[in-house]
DNA sequence: TGCATGAAGGCACGAGTGTGCTAAAAAATA
DNA sequence: TATTTTTTAGCACACTCGTGCCTTCATGCA
């Protein structure tokens, strides 16, 4: 038999280097050349571990949806493990809406590349199905967020949809304008519109 | 003198050719042999009105950040010739928010250009100065509406600021939420969380 | 010590891109 | 009619892209 690697490992490494490419210059700009040299490898190294240019692409927008979705479901149920109506249950729902952003440049870079993949589905089909899955495991979380919020016999089941997309869009809108204008759009800004948008959910805010 | 053609004329035809590309394909298919074909002509022809690739693009995003900008004065006006708190006044307000939406083909294929153009910007430095100046515009304009719908006493600049940024977000979020799930983002769905955004404006919403 | 096999490296083809440059066509003026 | 200038058309070059296909290398087992 011949050299043993860690297959898996190698995959890992080549995701990695098509994330650093994606938040630096572009989902355009990840070929398979490009990405082949960001991760020290030729291009042949990279096919051997990936079929096809799809399937890396398909398999790298899987990986950052799981990690944002491990992040998210971990802040959920620190969320839920808190007292309602304390200072500390809405700074752990400040923190599981954070996961959105791009507060720090770990969540960066997942941000940019998930809103590069979904944009990208949208004329690429391949990476269609991924971008379905994202969107429904995401909406979920923010809906089970907005089941934990609203009082249960204060509205309809229509109002908890609609809340849901609402948060839904405010986050996704701060997402992209803390990446495509981060002048404007600080962490502060971000953390300032969130707690405002919170304001609906108990009659007065816990904190400024 | 040769042939006299409408230059002005032609170099819009081809700006709608950009258009059409790009709301089908994406942006990335938008090439000058591409766009040539989709308006026909032949690439010699095209690069006879355009410059360079770049310089038609750049044009292309300003015609329709114009196009948009212009429709939102147009609507801001309508809503500050109303009788606040008056249904007709709740219907312009919606109106106005509406032009940011997909809500018809004409408004679709101007939001998915918009869109498009205002993300490439991010790793195209040829169109990070139009992008900036249609952000300018925008929140412009939103930031109007919100001191129109805000009571003047009742809340700091700060707060005017934050509320600007929270509609602008949430408006960008449904515009692409519209755009890459229009399955589940309809124009109902739409209409309903504007409406719920709206709520915080006065204490009870005109319309469901 | 062989050698089968996974890993790594690389060549070449066709298709696509922007752009420099040239050439034909067409029509209003001299 | 002759000329001048805009418009239209197109070739060619260098580049990047994904991919099919082949070779070389290294290594763990027989």
């Amino acid at each position: 038999m011949p050299k043993i690697v860690d297959a898996e490992a190698r995959r890992q490494e080549v995701v990695e280097a098509v994330f650093r490419i994606i938040a630096v210059d572009g989902l355009e700009r990840a070929s398979l050349r490009e990405v082949a040299e960001e991760a020290g490898l030729v291009v042949g190294s990279v096919r051997h571990y990936f079929a096809s240019s799809d399937e890396l692409l398909v398999h790298s927008f899987s990986i950052v949806v799981d990690r944002i979705l491990g992040r998210l479901e971990s802040c959920l149920d620190d969320v839920i493990r808190q007292e309602p109506r304390t200072e500390a249950h809405h700074e752990a729902v400040l923190t599981l809406l954070g996961q959105f952003l791009p507060l720090d440049e770990e969540l960066a870079v997942d941000a940019c590349v998930w809103m590069a993949f979904r944009n990208a589905a949208r004329v690429k089909p391949a990476l269609a199905e991924e971008a379905a899955r994202s969107h429904r495991a995401v909406a979920a979380v923010v809906g089970r967020l907005i089941m934990h919020l609203m009082p249960a016999g204060g509205a309809g089941q229509q109002d908890l949809v609609t809340e849901a997309e609402r948060l839904l869009a405010t986050l996704d809108g701060l997402c992209m304008h803390a990446l495509l204008q981060p002048e404007w759009m600080t962490a502060e800004v971000c953390r300032d519109v969130l707690a405002s948008h919170l304001t609906v959910f108990h009659g007065v805010p816990h904190s400024r």
